[in-house]
DNA sequence: ATGCCGCTATCGTAGCGA
């Protein structure tokens, strides 16, 4: 419940798609109170910047990076253990629409040691729809810039709405997903080909068969029909820090709650 | 087994994205 950073040596670091910061804030805070969270990165602000609660988050010692273009996407890092280095886009991120435009998916920000990428990875729509070539070219380019990140031997987290759910044990029904995208051989090997970087994917051990997800329609949530689709990758600085890791299902519960569900890792100091 | 979304454009409801 302390909203006092903590003295002995832990962090917490959440992933969150908020689907609409606006509409959340006064859940996203309290989340962060009670929960004693140090840095958090969101996705699906769905604002531009002049629209995002800065006071809110500031007003309970948290400084605030986004970037939000339109009503669309939107990502941003919220942190009390400090943001420096804000970067809006990784190199070489793919652009998309007729004008091939850089959309606001992707921002990264070094919170007390270690660089924090919030990504939200382009949904794909269809297996058939441009946005699915879309995703896979995203993931292509992101996997460079992963391998950069790697050689540079920063301390480096990868955290977001991936939009992939890795393995079949990761959605409700396997045969209900079958043709669909966030199943699909080529987006399963592009988010390992990230991992091959040198990443490590770092909650799936402590939060076996747990979902991160579920759709608002068909009472999916009370019916435990879910994907795992919230991911948090580490580079072999952070995870040899790993102490933990949770997924907060209660906070999908209730009026008002995302349709994701917030990810935790907690990592100790450096050795 | 905690029970059907949020945005914009426009002012009740359609279109879009997820």
């Amino acid at each position: 419940m302390s909203v006092v950073a903590d003295t002995v040596g832990v962090m917490r670091i959440a992933t969150w798609n908020v689907n609409s910061i606006r509409a959340r804030v006064d859940r996203v805070t309290s989340w962060l109170e009670r929960n004693d969270v140090d840095v958090l990165a969101m996705q699906e602000t769905k604002c531009k910047d002049a629209q995002f609660p800065h006071l809110p988050f500031e007003a309970i010692g948290y400084e605030v990076a986004h970037t939000g273009l339109s009503q669309w996407n939107g990502v941003a890092v919220v942190s009390r253990v400090g943001i420096e280095d804000v970067e809006t886009a990784f190199e070489a991120q793919p652009g998309w629409g007729e004008q091939l435009a850089t959309e606001a998916r992707a921002l990264g920000a070094t919170c007390g040691g270690v660089r924090v990428w919030s990504l939200y990875v382009p949904n794909g729509r269809t297996i058939v729809d441009p946005h699915y070539a879309y995703k896979l070219e995203w993931l292509a380019a992101l996997r460079a810039s992963a391998a950069s990140w790697i050689a540079s031997g920063t301390p480096t987290m990868l955290l977001g709405d991936w939009n992939i759910a890795p393995l079949d044990e990761d959605v409700w029904d396997r045969e209900f997903f079958e043709g669909s995208t966030h199943v699909t051989a080529p987006e399963r090997e592009a988010l390992a080909a990230i991992e091959a970087t040198g990443f490590t994917e770092l909650t799936r051990s402590y939060t076996p068969g747990e979902y991160t997800y579920w759709d608002y329609t068909q009472l999916r949530f009370p019916k435990r029909q879910g994907m795992r689709i919230d991911l948090a990758l580490g580079s072999p600085e952070v995870t040899a820090r790993v102490t933990g890791a949770r997924i907060d299902r209660e906070e999908r519960k209730g009026k008002g709650a995302s349709d994701h569900a917030p990810v935790v890792v907690e990592l100790a100091d450096p050795a």
